[in-house]
DNA sequence: ATGTCCGTAACCTACGGA
């Protein structure tokens, strides 16, 4: 089985390469975030077509997460509890329960929405905390946090911002703690793997990456997964998103 | 540190958000 996760920066503008890179990669499950659309504008019929059930959970001008799946998709769940955005969607693919996050973005440490940050992360804390332990899991996104220094091109230029403060770490941090694994940490722990680029400045070109969507699936599920890997080749070429897929594969 | 991109509203440009 093969499950990725992709901040596309708007479905409507990535299409053409999100059907190319499904079309190429072949993924079982495939969890997206910031589509950007209401459920009305969502390609439905084209994903249909390509083999994929999907389920969104929009809201157009901003946010919006879904998950494609073609190999069942059932029991959706939109939203998280207490949460007026459209930032988590989730749902249960041949036995594995998949959840797409959209973690708010922070903004800076003494903005609002950083608060709405930390208070985001500990209700999915609580609702991975009260699952059923039977069910395997995972959990994927965009998390808009680096959990270490070594996720972050230079730590320097983050001193005082949002995605590196400790708040914020601890709270991801809580997060796995609930008995989940970082895979991109698991498969390839010497590289940096980083999964965003700014547009700004070429940053892409130099090497100015953080890490911060993950997979996290839980410690039994782990043992099966044979590989994790960034497709960098998605960052590259004619209008990209400004994040690359993260893909897992397990033995399932 | 900021050289970009996206969607929107309203216009052929500016703005908020990331």
């Amino acid at each position: 089985m093969k499950v990725a996760t992709w901040n596309v920066n708007s479905l409507t503008a990535r299409w053409p390469r999100v059907q190319e890179w499904i079309r190429r990669h072949e993924p079982d499950v495939v969890l997206l975030q910031e589509t950007k659309q209401g459920d009305e504008k969502f390609p439905s019929a084209a994903l249909s077509q390509l083999g994929y059930d999907a389920a969104h959970f929009g809201q157009g001008r901003w946010n919006g997460v879904a998950i494609l799946s073609r190999i069942g998709l059932g029991d959706v769940q939109r939203g998280l509890e207490g949460d007026a955005e459209a930032r988590f969607i989730g749902a249960t693919c041949q036995g594995l329960r998949v959840y797409s996050c959209y973690v708010p973005n922070g903004r800076a440490l003494d903005d609002p929405h950083y608060a709405y940050k930390l208070r985001w992360l500990e209700s999915l804390q609580f609702l991975l905390a009260r699952r059923d332990r039977t069910q395997p899991v995972m959990v994927g996104g965009d998390f808009n946090v680096a959990l270490s220094d070594f996720d972050v091109y230079d730590p320097a230029v983050f001193q005082g911002a949002t995605h590196v403060s400790p708040a914020e770490r601890e709270a991801l941090r809580a997060v796995v703690a609930t008995g989940l694994v970082d895979l991109g940490r698991l498969f390839h722990a010497d590289e940096p793997s980083y999964t965003w680029w700014d547009y700004r400045n070429g940053s892409f070109h130099r090497g100015w990456g953080l890490r911060i969507d993950y997979l996290l699936c839980d410690t039994v599920t782990a043992t099966r997964v044979s590989d994790v890997y960034v497709d960098r080749d998605a960052r590259k070429g004619e209008r990209p998103s400004d994040h690359a897929p993260v893909v897992a594969e397990l033995n399932w």
